[in-house]
RNA sequence: GGGCGAGUGGCGGAAUGGUAGACGCGCUAGACUUAGGAUCUAGUGUAGUAAUACGUGAGAGUUCGAAUCUCUCCUCGCCCA
């Protein structure tokens, strides 16, 4: 008999398939109203030039979910395109001397050729996104205006982050611990500038308020963005200066419940009316305190640990509430951008406030007290918490809480107050001083001012002929004098293009929307698609994407729902957020993420070459649960590899020893024929549909725990081919038909492998006729159980003694067989027994 | 400082309130082999020859029964300050 090559050569095999679903377009899509969609999506890929095994998690997870909703039965969207605008290609090309299009250009076509497609992931190429490509950013800008027409679009002078290693302005997003997020060691500094900005704002309550519908997102990553937008409900009051009637001050405060014990009132330093309240004799130690303030920025000024400093400025104002007069203080941790620049000061109940107060020797006046009969208790710290008001004429007695809406609305109803909700989220900042980015679409114009380009001109083209990069700072279109030159649209005066270029997050904020209708040359997308295909009914990606990337689509979503181009309202049904890959680094000796810049990167195409595709596949996802971190071992990885071969050489096994296959074999077996080893064959393949298919539902994604039951199964199955030496032909067809489920079962996960045992054993008679094409096999939930159990006896809950049984024992059955059974006569010994509880098929437990 | 999450063998990790440690790595012994970093078989939480005892970061509580639920504390991680 010719023995079957048992040596599995995964490479060439893994090529072989690759090419044959190619020439298939087995992954292409197109809608189909018979069958029910899903839109699987991975975050894209930056094209950076090189991807490692890190890298690969995120791709296998979502492909995986992607190949089984195909098996389920599902119309699979699962597109793949690149994030190509953006700094590295820049500043690679200034290093390296090469245009940023053609180093871009370069990287994908080795990512994409030799890395994504050869992890063997099923996407459709056919609607690849590339957003640096002018048939993409057309649309970007396209885009762009019509925010601009909805009044989404403003420009603002205002102090914003500035990045000097990125030579560009940053979004507060972007902004990580007072560093560049892309440059963890460069501090950020404050500049006044004029930047372009989408009012994100205008959104805050219903991206807030609709987080409640993301049933199936991490509450890690709805409560991150819910602290981003940082919505507080309080009040504006107002105070009115001592000596200036005209002048009054508007304070803003979450807590108008503590109103009655204000004793100082502290201004930013840029408040507008601080010099005309600084009265002479207090005139150079405030001016001296503003420009020491000045020099220090944001970020430094909102430290929370540093000491607090102010100075006097020598006026009063007066509590419109009980008449209280109430000095002035100037205080460079009060914002100007944020409230009203003016904030009231309340030493008894706000900590920050207790220690101004004590610094400066200011009253401190309680008037909440935690219980209502209770003296005036001692303070040594502010007394944050609920309770009762107290010196506070009309309210006193009240809880603070009602105390919050009364006060308001007594304020509101005098004249001197009203309710109001701020955000601590910001404007989206999108203008950036670079070359390799989407231009923005507007012209100056000295009669007409901002005009924005007309529709029908876009795209604006990035100009690729004699570009300067330096990457010194300011925008390289600015020296385009080319680019630059236009002529206004309004008044066809000579006039001058705006030469910022977009945030790169902009580009990435839409793509999901291009995927349903990526070749449409006449629009962005046509409604009928995207309603087809959105939302996204999962969305894999890292969790660092969890405010910038998510905050900005979800936004979008909604600016397109209202603008009436899409009937979608939130982009993402479902979010994974896969953990970090890391590993033990040789230069730091700790285990850290890995990244080419830390130097413990596993490189995809030596790992391919020497276990293949599939073994990086079931390694990755074996190694730890998807929102795990996963530490990457090499050593573990070959635990993997002998699962593969092990496969492999049971299939040349059923080849060899059980003769061909007959189509009869896929029959389902009659239980009655069977010897008890072949029905436990039998039900350890049903109950492995089961727990694999639990595994891979949308609210588990335990893809460790499903490969751990393919494992049992192929154990399961390995000790059924060796029992015997000879084989009848019910064992025959048992196995085959057995081998089958496993096959098809084991698609997603090594979709290589499985296809060529599928075809091996000739299941497939036709290459073209594909495993992954075929059903997700079913169960039958009586197959599943086994009628063999262990019954377990326990004394007082401890375990004492088991017994082999059958299944569906009575309870006095169950009762009987544990006071008999020895181990527990001698446990119980002559104790009095209070109580038996007995599980159906579990356990007894015997309480003395 | 605030918020969230996690602590289980030598390691990665399993366990609808019901046999703790599935599955895998590593390790030990054996088989096969010219060879083994291939493969197969058996074993492997700790202590003990054993019976047995102990065991899920620490301590309490609820329960017939807790890795799992509640409280206090400790440590680590992430996010926001």
């Amino acid at each position: 008999m010719n023995q079957t090559q048992t040596e599995y050569t995964a490479k060439s095999i893994e090529d072989k398939w690759q090419a044959i679903w190619e020439k298939n377009r087995l992954y292409s899509v197109t809608e189909n109203l018979d069958k029910p969609k899903f839109y699987s999506l991975v975050m894209f890929p930056y094209p950076s030039g090189d991807l490692h095994m890190g890298h690969m998690r995120v791709y296998t997870i979502s492909d995986v979910i992607s190949r089984f909703k195909r098996m389920q039965g599902f119309n699979v969207l699962n597109p793949m395109g690149w994030d190509a605008f953006g700094l590295p290609a820049e500043n690679a090309a200034i290093d390296r001397n090469l245009h940023p299009g053609d180093w871009t250009t370069q990287n994908i076509k080795f990512m994409r050729d030799q890395q994504l497609k050869k992890l063997g992931t099923s996407y459709d190429w056919s609607r690849e996104v590339i957003t640096c490509n002018a048939d993409y950013y057309k649309w970007t800008q396209w885009l762009f205006l019509k925010f601009y027409e909805h009044g989404l679009v403003t420009s603002k002078f205002a102090p914003v982050n500035w990045c000097s290693k990125c030579s560009s302005v940053l979004a507060n997003e972007q902004v990580e611990d007072g560093k560049c997020w892309r440059h963890g060691d460069e501090t950020v500094v404050q500049k006044q500038m004029k930047q372009w900005f989408f009012k994100i704002t205008n959104y805050a309550d219903r991206l807030l308020d609709d987080l409640d519908k993301l049933a199936n997102w991490p509450n890690k990553v709805k409560t991150m963005q819910a602290n981003w937008i940082g919505r507080s409900q309080g009040a504006n009051l107002t105070f009115i200066c001592e000596n200036q009637p005209n002048i009054q001050i508007e304070v803003f405060t979450t807590r108008p419940d503590t109103v009655y014990g204000v004793t100082f009132l502290v201004l930013s330093p840029e408040h507008k009316d601080l010099m005309k309240l600084t009265t002479p004799e207090n005139l150079s130690e405030v001016e001296s305190y503003v420009s020491q303030a000045k020099a220090k920025t944001e970020l430094e000024r909102m430290a929370n640990d540093r000491k607090k400093t102010g100075v006097f400025t020598g006026s009063y104002v007066v509590s419109q509430f009980n008449g209280d007069l109430i000095p002035i203080y100037v205080s460079d941790y009060v914002l100007t951008s944020y409230g009203t620049g003016a904030v009231m000061g309340v030493p008894a109940h706000d900590q920050r406030d207790f220690e101004f107060a004590q610094k400066y020797n200011l009253p401190i006046k309680p008037v909440i007290v935690a219980d209502k009969n209770a003296l005036q208790e001692d303070l040594s710290l502010a007394y944050t918490d609920d309770g009762y008001l107290v010196n506070s004429n009309q309210f006193n007695g009240m809880s603070n809480t009602q105390a919050k809406y009364e006060i308001v609305n007594f304020a509101a109803a005098n004249k001197f107050g009203s309710p109001c909700t701020r955000f601590k989220l910001r404007d989206w900042l999108i203008s950036r001083q670079r070359y390799w980015g989407c231009p923005i679409p507007l012209i100056h114009c000295d009669n007409c001012g901002v005009v924005p380009v007309p529709f029908e001109q876009l795209p604006v083209l990035l100009p690729t002929e004699n570009i300067k990069l330096t990457g010194t700072g300011g925008s390289p279109l600015a020296s385009q004098k080319e680019f630059i030159e236009s002529t206004c649209p309004k008044c066809k005066a000579a006039s001058t293009r705006e030469t910022d270029t977009m945030d790169t997050f902009v580009d990435s904020s839409w793509y999901y929307f291009r995927y349903a209708d990526a070749n449409n040359a006449d629009s962005a997308f046509s409604a009928d698609r995207v309603n087809y295909w959105l939302p996204v009914d999962q969305y894999v990606g890292g969790v660092e994407h969890a405010i910038l990337h998510l905050l900005y689509s979800r936004f979008f979503t909604k600016a397109l729902f209202d603008m009436g181009l899409t009937k979608i309202q939130e982009p993402f049904t479902n979010l994974l957020s896969q953990g970090m890959v890391t590993q033990y680094s040789q230069t730091s000796k700790r285990v850290e993420k890995m990244s080419k810049s830390r130097g413990n990167v596993v490189g995809t195409n030596e790992f391919f070459a020497k276990y293949g595709a599939d073994t990086a596949r079931l390694f990755i996802l074996f190694a730890a649960p998807p929102e795990i971190e996963l530490e990457w071992s090499q050593d573990s990885a070959v635990g993997q590899f002998r699962f593969v071969n092990k496969i492999w050489r049971l299939a040349c096994d059923i080849k060899d020893k059980l003769g061909k296959f007959n189509a009869n074999y896929l029959e389902e077996p009659n239980i009655n024929d069977l010897t008890s080893e072949q029905l436990e064959l039998l039900k350890l393949t049903h109950r492995t549909i089961k727990v694999v298919s639990q595994d891979l539902n949308v609210d588990k994604y335990t893809f460790n725990t499903a490969i751990a039951r393919l494992m049992e199964f192929i154990n399961g199955f390995n000790k059924f081919m060796t029992a015997s030496e000879s084989y009848p032909s019910q064992a025959k067809a048992l196995a085959y038909f057995c081998f089958h489920k496993f096959l098809l079962m084991l698609a997603p996960f090594a979709p290589h492998l499985s296809e060529e045992a599928y075809h091996l054993l000739e299941y497939s008679h036709c290459e073209d006729i594909s495993i992954h094409s075929q059903a997700w096999p079913e169960f039958k939930e009586e197959l599943t159980v086994s009628n063999d159990i262990e019954l377990v006896f326990q004394v007082n809950g401890k375990l004492i003694s088991k017994i082999s049984t059958y299944r569906g024992l009575s309870q006095e059955a169950a009762k009987e067989f544990a006071l008999n059974d020895e181990k527990v006569k001698q446990k119980i010994h002559s104790q009095n027994i209070k109580k038996i509880i007995v599980i159906n098929d579990k356990l007894v437990n015997i309480v003395v």
